[in-house]
DNA sequence: TTTTGCATTAACAAAATTGTTAAACAAAAT
DNA sequence: ATTTTGTTTAACAATTTTGTTAATGCAAAA
């Protein structure tokens, strides 16, 4: 066995786990079942990780960047005009979270029952601040100056992410509830929710 | 013991399971800690529901009524006009999620990873296909007539459950990362929230 | 080639969780 | 008062799940 394989074993078995785990819960895996999917005993499970608890905690510090911005990129480019800005926030954060649609799930489910186990991630979270602050000052200055209606960034961001979040963690269903024969795809729906939502919140700070 | 003890212990073990299964899902509840929050023996548990799944099945069925409720009252109600309807039907949905707010986070943990679980909840929704066309139909009238902007329920129906369930959901989180010096309290941040729901429903179907 | 160190397996141990039972008990019915 | 019915308890059994260990293999370094 050559150091290429033990990566690739121990690799293996980290990303049955995240499935399972992010599918599953934190309680609902099990490790048997990891063990099983990724072809190893589950004794060698718990050589390369020691407990459950530890695997899961690899896990999590393993996706702790894409869960920062995951939050983060919905407030967008610094840079950019603020109706840009917003439009490239709102797709750019859609894309992320159609990319990894188990993560909110898990986070619902993990993190909101567990603050204090995630406290670190809150921590982290100072840019947050920053760039919450810096786009409330674009947009009261564009109110000035008349562009825009004045809106409170955290309404705006509270929008975005229930916009994009939610439609994306429960697509199938409400595709099963309301879907007509079933001839919308999830797809095809989920595109149109991307563009329905950066028109509403275009329409939101539109001033008539 | 008389009988109207028996109904309250029973009734107790009911609602504490309640909390458990909502607040931790099926596999994190357990009926050990069920049975000492309601303070009864665990045997007293599995005397009165047998075994953990059908005390879990009990709760399901009686909350059945309510996820009905939850999903149908975001469509409103049919005898008022348009704009009224749409008012109506998101504050009260809204009030209906923040009253039981276990409820989505649970929906969203139980029902879409065991989607065969359920699919009586789907069966019984014929009426949301009712409310969806009448609803859609009302729409193209005041389009026709140039009242508002001509728009697809489905989109509508989704913009709603997700501005409504997502904040109530993570009103903690959103709160810890963005809330100032915790001066903007749960309560307060979901009253915003509703008004500005119903803010960006009217301004996404009207025309200017 | 021998040693060294990690990888692997199989069997086992421990812990946690769920489920059962027999006997005691209490209340209501006869 | 006695029987009947349902309730409660304590002890225990079964199962599931996690975690450990000792023996073995195997590849590369010494």
């Amino acid at each position: 066995m050559t150091a290429q394989d033990k990566k690739n074993k121990e690799q293996l078995i980290l990303e049955v786990a995240e499935r399972e785990f992010f599918t599953k819960g934190f309680d609902g895996a099990r490790t048997m079942t990891i063990a099983q999917e990724a072809g190893v005993t589950h004794a060698m499970l718990h050589y390369y990780f020691r407990t459950k608890e530890q695997l899961f905690e690899r896990i999590i510090s393993d996706k702790f960047e894409l869960i920062s911005q995951m939050v983060l990129s919905v407030l967008g480019n610094a840079q950019l005009p603020l109706v840009e800005r917003l439009k490239e926030g709102i797709s750019s954060h859609f894309d992320l979270v159609a990319a990894n649609p188990l993560l909110p799930r898990f986070l619902i489910t993990e993190m909101l029952p567990h603050p204090e186990r995630y406290r670190y991630i809150y921590e982290k979270l100072d840019d947050i601040r920053r760039l919450y602050v810096d786009l409330q000052k674009s947009i009261d200055e564009a109110a000035e100056r008349g562009e825009i209606e004045r809106v409170d960034v955290m309404m705006l961001f509270t929008s975005i992410l229930s916009l994009n979040v939610f439609p994306i963690i429960s697509a199938q269903f409400i595709l099963q509830m309301i879907g007509e024969k079933g001839e919308l795809d999830e797809a095809k729906f989920l595109a149109a929710r991307k563009q329905e939502t950066i028109e509403m919140m275009i329409k939101r700070i539109t001033k008539y």
